[in-house]
DNA sequence: GGAGTATGCGTAAAGAGTACGCAAACGGCT
DNA sequence: AGCCGTTTGCGTACTCTTTACGCATACTCC
């Protein structure tokens, strides 16, 4: 139920946090910030920050991310709303928490942008330091929505470049699962979904070359991949 | 990102709406109110309110649920923040939306507690009203979701009695997912997963008795049903 | 006692998932 | 040039799950 003017008692406060996920050498990993300032200063975190008089919470979350980082219009979910009383030692903080995902996270070496931040870096999931407010929570709900996601929807194009060998999207798979998978059955799977589009160029390398692929449609479509 | 102090300046507001689901006759039907205040009066929302500071949503979400309509203490999920600026047109209010279950909608006939609500009703939801604000799209949304989770969850239990036929179990995955499912085969794929404790009693009818069942865990768990 | 209907049990075919053998194509090395 | 190690690419056999459907049983109502 809505429909009242804004108080001058207090109130919480909304706010938002974005958890970007790539994959750097066939691990996932998550970008972290360095707190400058508040309870937490020095302790690392989600980027994120407070959403605005009449500004949408998908308009937010990727405003902080382009303003606090030089990450640019990629994809992004709202995953969930945290909103514990505690979470926030200076006050009542309702955070509403999303995903974002970005292919071939070295490309873009996140700078901080403002003095918000001491430092951004890409950081690998499975060894996270000590995480400020309710943040680890916040990663580790995230990664598993992104599990769950990657096997019945298309978002691996979000992680890949524009062309990719099949090999590559199965190590992409692999490393965001946890788990090997079957090579052959993988490339039965992943064709007769038809998802893909055969460039007819090959990639050469050290061994015999790979067919090149892309994705059909480079947006969000349900689908059981796996 | 978090950590900032209560601002004086205007904020958005926090509040929780909540969709409450119940099978009535074969049919999926959520728990609607009839707003006597504001912009919308007349109307027919989702039942919710404000969040108070150091509150936490699910309490506030369980808390408007009871004091509103007088349901207490049943399955509550959050479902989806609705943040968008023009929803509610007398400011910027952030929804935290919550899906609500419960069994046998019948037995509680919900009334309004203190005046903030005119009625209260169990609407079907394939014939809607308008309803106020966003909250046609918070009512499809929930529904979704509640089709999806009751294929790969226990979340049956939350809208049956304690005790049912495989035949009542069966209508109401029907009711909910709007299609038939063949009766033989949806025995023996309930029955293979252990979920169910036979009673070894039956109900008597106008017709063969059938067995009675009850849930062998009564909490959400996540299993493979359809 | 027969008609009508829901319950309870079983089998056969089709489809999806899993395990795995093997040839082809490359770079690097001798 | 020829062999080795590695990755790519294709195909087959087996298992498990899902789907379709036949049929007897047990009750009420007429």
């Amino acid at each position: 139920m809505t429909g009242f003017p804004a108080p001058v008692v207090a109130a919480p406060i909304v706010a938002v946090d974005i958890a970007v996920f790539t994959v750097l050498a066939r691990t996932l990993h998550v970008l972290l910030v360095e707190l400058r300032h508040g309870p937490f200063a020095g302790r690392w975190a989600l980027p994120g920050g407070r959403v605005q008089v009449d500004e949408s919470l998908d308009a937010a979350a990727g405003r902080e991310l382009a303003a606090q980082t030089g990450i640019p219009n990629i994809y992004l979910e709202q995953l969930y709303t945290f909103g514990s009383p505690g979470r926030d030692p200076a006050g009542h903080v309702v955070s509403v928490a999303y995903v974002a995902l970005i292919a071939h996270g070295g490309r873009f070496p996140p700078r901080p942008g403002g003095d918000k931040y001491a430092a951004v870096a890409w950081r690998p999931v499975r060894r996270l330091p000590a995480l400020a407010y309710d943040h680890a929570a916040v990663v580790a709900t995230a990664a598993e929505r992104l599990r769950a996601k990657l096997a019945y929807t298309n978002l691996a194009y979000t992680l890949l470049p524009r062309e990719f060998t099949l090999g590559e999207l199965q190590e992409m798979y692999e490393a965001i699962l946890g788990r090997r998978l079957d090579r052959r059955n993988f490339r039965k799977k992943v064709l007769a979904l038809g998802l893909l589009h055969a460039l007819g160029r090959v990639r050469r390398g050290p061994h015999r070359p790979a067919a090149l692929y892309a994705f059909r449609h480079r947006r969000p479509m349900v689908i059981q991949v796996l």
